[in-house]
DNA sequence: ACAATAGTGTCTCTAAGACAGTATACT
DNA sequence: AGTATACTGTCTTAGAGACACTATTGT
């Protein structure tokens, strides 16, 4: 909007802005965060069941001023996209995800209600038992002293190098969709949290197309030929079958049989034994896996062999 | 890069160009059309094999001049990232595509040589027999003479309204990551064919990133779960079930078994029997079959249903 | 003993693929 | 008659799901 005045002669269109969205799924809210349940903010934690939580970023400008948004916001000169979807999701959650993954690019007329044209390239994410065990990132500034942060899978994550404002306090983080320009000073209701979390099943009210977008994520994250792959990212490094199976009951919403889920994801060889085996359980103590980094021998889509019976 | 200078206290970032590059698969090009054949360019058109063809464009301008490239451009402030997708297929096929699909966006740093940053939005598209019949848009340079186009089956593609620079003519068409700002003139090579077909197995070298952006069209046409439910429109509206076998076999690259795949393809239910058959065929004339616009009975990512053995 | 989950064995049914066999057009 | 494709039938096998059963922990 407030680029230097160029006629439409001379500059036949503007280019639209580009920004992030980002749906960071979690099996839980991080410990302490403020959760959101319906329309009304409840402080509760307590009898959380098995679902997907998200982060939601309260907007504090004003097209749906004080509406909730997906966390994100414009990308930088010198970000990739991942970038920006890593920092939104940083900003708002505090903890960086193990996971991360383009959903789609927005880029409809309607999407602007002003003269500003812009595109959204939407991401989702997830984040793990123990990415939300880790140390808050508040008042982190840089990324250096954070010694040893989780590689992001996707490409180069690294590149997030000097953050010149202080937009990953809780306070800031920014919702996504916010008019580009120069970051103009937050109202003074700055002690006022303005990140939940909340089910992905009940949200409120999404400022702009969010709610469409979170409905992609979801079902993008239930398209079971990708998630397979990925569903151990929700928890730590080690687990038990029953715990992986949780996370795919919770991913699809319905219970599947201990027993063939049991076969079915050994058979796919992606899962290592450690040899050890859970303590303190009121019951039989379950083997304690890893996942694989290998790629699955067989490539998914190879051409089928002829059968060929002897 | 020309922006009314913004010096970077005002502004730390300029906003990103946005782009679209699109991959247009045809079973074969269009009658007349300029081929390519490895590096060399041939005229021929005789025993094309039964492969996936894509159009190309030669750069005209700096970054990569000379070079083949997809067909694409800038987003224009009112068209939607469909639209310019649409609008690019166009220019270069000068037949409108029956399907068109999102691919991904790229927007790493390192694709822009210059200071100038580019966020690219991949579409692929797929050009039917009958959409290859069709009258040539030659010289077309608004929309409104094409009396009823196919609509596109995505978001609303009706919007491309008026085209204000001769950008349809064969000689101008766009490739993409053209740098944006006015349009140039072309240089006097006018008369030299600059849009030609090529076979997606042997492309020639490539500007930019579009060789991986191919790669991962073919990749996504290829993922089987997805394409038996488009492969059709490769095809006219009418057509057997040898002719739709004959598509799957050069996507998947393939002879797949004519009993079994008859079987498959029926119980989906997708297919209509018009009860009139081929004629003029030097063997038994078979079914001629339209292809269903209902929703498939099962959803595919239901949930299992118990089986309840009675 | 009881509760609760881990883990194994096995049956059934479906769908994919291999392939033989029949039908119907043109030359 | 010969050939080429359309179409039908049937056998085999791999995998999904249902479900009974055993194993092992804590209370």
């Amino acid at each position: 909007m407030e680029f230097a005045a160029a006629s439409a002669s001379e500059r036949p269109y503007l280019p639209p802005a580009v920004a992030v969205s980002t749906v960071a799924f979690a099996l839980r809210p991080p410990s302490g965060a403020f959760t959101l349940i319906g329309e009304s903010p409840i402080d509760q934690m307590a009898d959380a069941p098995v679902t997907l939580w998200i982060p939601l970023v309260r907007r504090t400008r004003e097209p749906f001023r004080g509406r909730w948004a997906l966390p994100g916001g414009p990308t930088r000169w010198n970000e990739t996209l991942n970038d920006t979807a890593l920092r939104s999701i940083r900003a708002a959650a505090l903890r960086t995800p193990g996971y991360l993954e383009q959903l789609y690019a927005f880029g409809s007329i309607e999407r602007s209600a002003d003269a500003q044209r812009l595109v959204t390239i939407a991401y989702w994410a997830m984040l793990g038992d123990d990415d939300l065990a880790a140390e808050p990132l508040a008042d982190v500034r840089t990324d250096d002293h954070h010694g040893d942060p989780p590689a992001p899978p996707l490409t180069g994550p690294g590149a997030v190098r000097r953050w010149d404002d202080p937009d990953v306090a809780v306070a800031r983080a920014i919702a996504s969709d916010d008019t580009v320009g120069p970051p103009v000073p937050d109202s003074n209701d700055a002690n006022v949290a303005n990140v939940a979390w909340c089910s992905a099943d009940r949200l409120p009210e999404l400022a702009f197309d969010h709610a469409a977008i979170t409905d992609y994520a979801l079902a993008r994250l239930r398209s079971k030929t990708e998630y397979a792959a990925v569903a151990h990212r929700f928890l730590g490094s080690v687990f038990t079958i029953g715990q992986l199976r949780a996370v795919h009951e919770a991913v699809l919403g319905y219970a599947v049989d201990p027993a063939n889920f049991r076969r079915q994801i050994l058979a796919q060889g992606t899962l290592i034994d450690t040899g050890e085996r859970e303590t303190g359980t009121p019951h039989r103590p379950a083997r304690l896996y890893r996942f694989s980094n290998e790629a699955a021998p067989e490539f998914p889509d190879a051409r089928p062999q002829p059968r060929r019976s002897a």
